[in-house]
DNA sequence: TTATTATGTCAACAAAGCTGACTTAAATAT
DNA sequence: ATATTTAAGTCAGCTTTGTTGACATAATAA
């Protein structure tokens, strides 16, 4: 594995953190751009994705959960999730405990839209760990979550937050 | 260093897929916040910065460099970059060999204020890297850089085109 | 001389975020 | 019991940043 690595004194560099940073940039830009495509055939767009990636992530999620984890007011939310719902990808059903709670469902359509939606990054991810390899990966991994608020790190690895 | 590692033979199972699209997503998420921050009291925003981070990058480099890199329309860039030029952030010049091209650079204004909101970048990113050690950190550039399209690594890898 | 290229501009529109104000129903607290 | 807080939703209007389409100018290339 000769794999060219920061120098053990100098990683701190600024030409090392701009890469950091640029392909960050990069690869976020690049790999938002297959759904992307999909999407514009619909009358969805990105909002949407992310909302039924994290509700089919996690079946049951509240409202103010996937508020809290995108980080958008309710206003923003209630637009693309009331979309959503009309359109027939996405159940409601009041909370058993809280019944002011609305836990949310992907339904059949809404899963096998998000299934299709994934599989475009599904196949850039596969193959980027593929040809980069397990422990490039998990420095990948290691990485990333370093970068995500500390705070929320707990959350993140949870993948979403009920 | 007991890094976990993703299993050789299952490191393509989708939660493995799912884990990297999502500290992709988190992690963007949260390293935008800082200059975005910053950007809220100025009358600039994200897009602003991204000019400023690429003018910086390469300077002299062409309108048509950044449409590229960026993939946004020369409407677009140009709102952006005209206010950049108008606050006194960007100097345009006329290329030498090709008098149509105009050649951005930083005023000394724009360089310090990209140096500021890099600034909150790297603080990040550095505890990062520091964290996860320099083998995380070369994984971390491996898969980013092969999540990017085939045809623009080069690109990336070079920061920009001019 | 003509065609192409680099840049810029006007106008209109769309996606997805925001603030502020207000409502309803259910759960909690006093 | 009553009052307060919470979860969710709604209406209205605004901002940023992207998009199309049409057209203009100056410089380069054929």
């Amino acid at each position: 594995m000769h794999r060219k690595l920061p120098h053990p004194n100098l990683y701190l560099r600024e030409e090392e953190l701009r890469r950091g940073i640029e392909l960050l940039y990069f690869a976020y830009r690049d790999f938002t751009q297959d759904p992307d495509k999909i999407l514009a055939d619909t009358g969805l767009g990105r909002a949407h994705h992310r909302v039924l990636y994290f509700v089919g992530r996690s079946p049951g999620t509240t409202v103010s959960g996937l508020l809290k984890l995108l980080r958008i007011t309710k206003q923003s939310l209630s637009r693309v999730l009331g979309q959503l719902v009309d359109d027939g990808y996405i159940e409601q059903q009041a909370g058993t405990t809280d019944r002011r709670q609305r836990l949310l469902y992907l339904t059949e359509k809404g899963d096998a839209f998000e299934k299709q939606l994934f599989s475009t990054q599904r196949q850039r991810v596969a193959q980027a760990y593929k040809t980069a390899g397990p422990e490039a990966v998990a420095g990948f991994w290691e990485v990333l979550l370093n970068i995500v608020n500390e705070t929320e790190r707990e959350t993140v690895l949870r993948a979403i937050e009920k």
